[in-house]
DNA sequence: GTGTGACTATAAGTCCGTG
DNA sequence: GCACGGACTTATAGTCACA
């Protein structure tokens, strides 16, 4: 399994459990809106420091992003 | 806790207990010797891909290396 | 066996927009 | 509210010679 695919699909998931809009979460992880589309579009490797934004915004342990919900 | 720190520190973690040096882990990760130098003197924000990849070589979870180690 | 500065190429990441 | 594109800036990828 690629962990980008893991990463942009729990992004997705915490992302929407918290009743975020793509815009919303991008403004408070102060990323930008078509960077979190890219991302969960599989479209970007992102580096650690915006994953480590990403997991502060979405309020969660940072290593949950990476692991595989089936 | 810096993800970035984490993730260095599990990498030489990791590293060590198999028994590699940067050398002969870099070329197993297929790296470059002085990128995994960089990595683990925390000089870099490495992106996804190559987390995966080092995640590969080192035979674990890539979730794994980050998780905070006390 | 590892740390480091310097370097070029490429990808990450920003910002404008449209459908 | 989101997908997608184009153009742009900055950081990372990847390598080297030398300490």
């Amino acid at each position: 399994m690629d962990i980008i695919k893991v990463f942009a699909n729990n992004v997705k998931k915490y992302r929407t459990e918290i009743g975020l809009s793509q815009e919303a979460f991008a403004e408070k992880a102060g990323l930008h809106r078509t960077y979190i589309s890219a991302i969960e579009r599989e479209k970007r490797s992102i580096a650690l420091d915006n994953v480590q934004k990403i997991a502060d915004a979405l309020e969660i342990e940072t290593y949950l992003l990476f692991v595989e919900v089936k």
